[in-house]
DNA sequence: GGTTTTTTTGAACAAGCGTTCAATTATATT
DNA sequence: AATATAATTGAACGCTTGTTCAAAAAAACC
């Protein structure tokens, strides 16, 4: 039944196999939705491992957090370095939004963490959230970090200005994250977030536009 | 034990009562988070009677969504008619994006279904939301309807960007809806997505800009 | 006022839940 | 090779889950 057990050579350990399960089923099923054994089950795993390793069903979805998040909190980070060097203020804003958006989408379509994006764009829509704290304590940095930035290029803009202009990007993002199916369904095909070129290509002007216009006035 | 059965002269049927404890219990801890012993404890009813009257857990859960969800429509509906009567393209299209934005708004300071918007802010975000097609069934018409009028304003417009375009307003709107306090929370109080009026007063200018400027080229 | 239908009760059902643990096997250390 | 540590097994724990159902109470009907 094992299956895909050891067969390359870089084999998984059982950490890995479960932590990738659990990425999986979160992701579709959400952390209420998907149980232990069910986890267990696709990691080829006995259910009191994940106990053993991560303490608790709740442990477990937020080492799947703190294991994948990371990724993209560095590649923002990254993006933000290379925008903080362009002068022109309209490329510069170009550079932080995709800062912003462009890791999401790496992540959606690089191998072992595409299911990951699903979670994460699923996590703080859901109300007890903020009791895990997780996306306060792994996102909230590279947020303020993000809007920091964006004062610089709007000094004259209030801090409320800054903060919709920024919840503006992540919202449209995070919505077309995890979308699963609608847009493509509604557009008949013609609009579909599935490709990730075509999605930047769209989104970034739409998003551009949105915040580059003084907002009040 | 009972408390508030019949207080007022209008009361309460037991459907009406278990539809609004599942509305308030789903709303907060989504379909598998919540179960029917909660619900009935929260409607002061037995067990029995919620699969009495609707069948199965995923019968209610369907019923909170075909009692409040026609309010929603119905209110975009006129919006929309209000909108086909103006001839200025820039404010025809304002009243469009109203006519999405606001009944949304609204319900979420209504009385009875405060609690309804942040229900069905969720349910589209659930993979699994694709299967119980909830969405599909109740919302898709009116956004085709939506889309229809977006497409007199843009006779030069492709299918795409049409679609594109009314994507990253409800992508806007559902994030600003499903948000939990983390705008708050970062921006130290400054943007705050509980009040109403300044929402819209914000949101739209951002919405308008980035959806009205030519997409491409 | 008696009869039929609807609603409510209270309890039970099997199945699944997250978690625990002693016993066993495997790995690392000395 | 003997010992100590880590990983895995297999089963059990008590509890909650959604659903069902016969019996009792209430309401509607003729």
């Amino acid at each position: 039944m094992s299956g895909a057990r050891k067969r390359s050579g870089a084999e998984e350990s059982t950490q890995e196999r479960i932590l990738n399960a659990a990425e999986q089923l979160f992701a579709y099923s959400g952390l209420d939705g998907t149980s232990v054994r069910q986890i267990a089950d696709k990691a080829d795993v006995q259910v009191g491992l994940i106990n053993y390793y991560f303490g608790s069903k709740e442990g477990l979805y937020r080492a799947v957090f703190t294991t994948r998040a990371p990724v993209v909190v560095e590649e923002r980070r990254i993006g933000l370095r290379m925008a903080a060097l362009e002068k022109d203020p309209h490329r510069r804003l170009e550079l932080i939004v995709k800062a912003i958006i462009v890791p999401m989408l790496n992540m959606r379509s690089r191998d072992g963490s595409n299911h990951f994006s699903q979670l994460l764009a699923r996590e703080p829509r859901d109300p007890r959230s903020v009791e895990r704290g997780i996306i306060a304590e792994i996102f909230d940095p590279i947020a303020l970090e993000i809007i920091e930035s964006l004062k610089e290029i709007w000094p004259d803009r209030s801090d409320a200005e800054v903060h919709w202009a920024y919840q503006m990007i992540i919202g449209v993002m995070m919505y077309i994250m995890s979308d699963h199916g609608r847009i493509s369904r509604l557009s008949g095909g013609a609009a579909d977030p599935k490709n990730a070129d075509e999605t930047l290509r769209i989104i970034l002007p739409l998003v551009m536009q949105g915040i580059e216009g003084k907002p009040t006035g």
